[in-house]
RNA sequence: GGAGGGGUUCCCGAGUGGCCAAAGGGAACAGACUGUAAAUCUGUCGGCGAAGCCUUCGGAGGUUCGAAUCCUCCCCCCUCCA
């Protein structure tokens, strides 16, 4: 593939790229010289839990590696030693060197569904910043200035609102862009938020008489209610290890007017597909739900595969639209009962359908709770020993024996 | 060292003696409808076998018939001046 070619499948989805003219000149130095480029993306130790939040940047990666190109996966295990509050106020304890190497491994586990193992390098910038003197890390700091350091966005707004900016979270956007340095890379890729700290390495790079990183910045991902951006924390993503069914219900039940934004960031498609898309959903010629259907099931497969994908299809299909009991049902196994009946409540509070009694009286009067497929209206039900299958909301499912006395 | 602001139910954020289990928004959950766990509408959103009772508003005491609200001490966070 030639330059221009490379160039343009790098550059779709991507926010920005800085600059332009020169990752085209890396592309083509790369090709005279044969020499493949370094591309740099930085990782946080303690969320091995990738979500496809995160998978926005590493198909990204994905994309340097088919064009030959070599990935560097920083872990950047220092820097959260060192935390960074940013707001939060809340110092990260320090992992010890085996959770860190044992997060590794789930990381790897993670990555490589999507990344190819040999043109990927894993490396933990401790390895680098622990040694080094606090001459060298005070020689680092002399390098940028307060006033640089206050470009920064959030720097420049929460120093306006008053709200407290610490000190060592200046050090960050320099260790960060160290790295950089120490890895000689030739691109850098972050999400938006991270632009200034990915701008600081190119600065240091010219600083040390290196040739600066291209930097390629691309969209922050939405989460489930498509309001916040997709984080752990938040509890709205999807992970990529989990299982099919509940990844192809979760894609679901994203608001339509996230899907091609999905589609663009996750699945791809090229620009020409997803175009075309977007004005068959506006013609109306292409229903919205079977154009989500679609990109779960892309999605499912990328993760899983493709008969996973149409398993799940399937099984959301029998469950929300035909309003059937799903294939499989946990098992809660045998309750033992001190009374010869089992009041409702008790039961689906017991089967762990719902975390409090109050709640399961609300889910009752709210007409959400099924014993063996009928309705229950009488909160003051009670029921005999035997097997039930008890439905809570149009989700939550469960097989239960209760042995009375 | 000095002056001031603040800590509220998952989150943001009202509330300055009873009408407060605590406004409003977000998230979440349920029902209806549908095209799906979209959108929209409605409702719920501390606990208890509940017309009643119990526990919550940084912590510990206190004042009061009655406190998230007033007082005392303590802890934590922030800003400004030096």
């Amino acid at each position: 593939m030639n330059p221009s070619e490379q160039f343009e499948l790098i550059k779709n989805g991507t926010e920005e790229i800085i600059l332009e003219r020169e990752l085209f000149k890396k592309l083509k130095q790369a090709e005279d010289t044969g020499r493949p480029l370094n591309i740099k993306a930085g990782f946080d130790p303690t969320a091995p839990d990738l979500h496809l939040g995160h998978m926005v940047l590493i198909n990204k990666l994905k994309t340097f590696q088919r064009l030959g190109h070599n990935v560097l996966f920083l872990i950047g295990d220092f820097t959260a030693m060192i935390g960074d509050p940013s707001g939060k106020g809340r110092t990260r304890p320090a992992l010890s060197r085996e959770q860190v190497l044992e997060n590794a491994r789930t990381y790897k586990q993670q990555i490589f569904k999507v990344l190819d193992e040999a043109k990927t390098k894993i490396v933990f910038n401790s390895s680098w910043i622990q040694p080094m003197q606090t001459e060298e890390l005070i020689q680092l700091c002399s390098r940028y200035t307060v006033a640089r350091m206050l470009e920064r966005n959030d720097f420049q707004q929460r120093y306006a609102n008053r709200q407290p900016i610490s000190i060592h979270e200046f050090i960050y956007p320099l260790i960060q862009g160290y790295d950089s340095v120490e890895l000689k890379a030739d691109v850098e890729l972050g999400g938006t938020d991270q632009k200034f700290n990915l701008l600081v390495g190119r600065e240091l790079q010219r600083d040390y008489g290196q040739q600066p990183q291209v930097i390629i910045t691309l969209p922050i991902l939405e989460g489930l209610a498509g309001v916040e951006k997709m984080s752990k924390s938040l509890g709205n993503y999807i992970g990529i290890t989990e299982p099919a069914n509940d990844m192809f219900a979760k894609l679901m039940s994203i608001p339509d007017a996230l899907m091609l934004r999905y589609y663009r960031l996750l699945t791809g498609l090229t620009p020409g597909e997803i175009d075309k898309l977007e004005r068959e959903l506006a013609d109306c010629s292409l229903h919205p739900r079977k154009a989500k259907a679609d990109l779960a099931a892309i999605i499912v497969s990328t993760y899983h595969d493709q008969a996973a994908a149409r398993a799940a299809e399937e099984e959301f299909e029998r469950v929300h639209k035909l309003k059937k009991l799903p294939a499989e049902i946990e098992d809660k196994g045998i309750i033992k009962w001190d009374k010869s009946k089992i009041w409702v409540v008790h039961l689906i509070t017991n089967a762990g359908l719902v975390k409090s009694s109050s709640e399961a009286r609300r889910m009752i009067k709210q007409q959400a709770v099924s014993i063996n497929q009928a309705l229950i209206t009488d909160v003051n039900l009670e029921l005999p020993a035997g097997e039930y299958i008890i439905q809570v909301g149009r989700r939550k499912f469960c097989r239960v024996q209760i042995e009375c006395a």
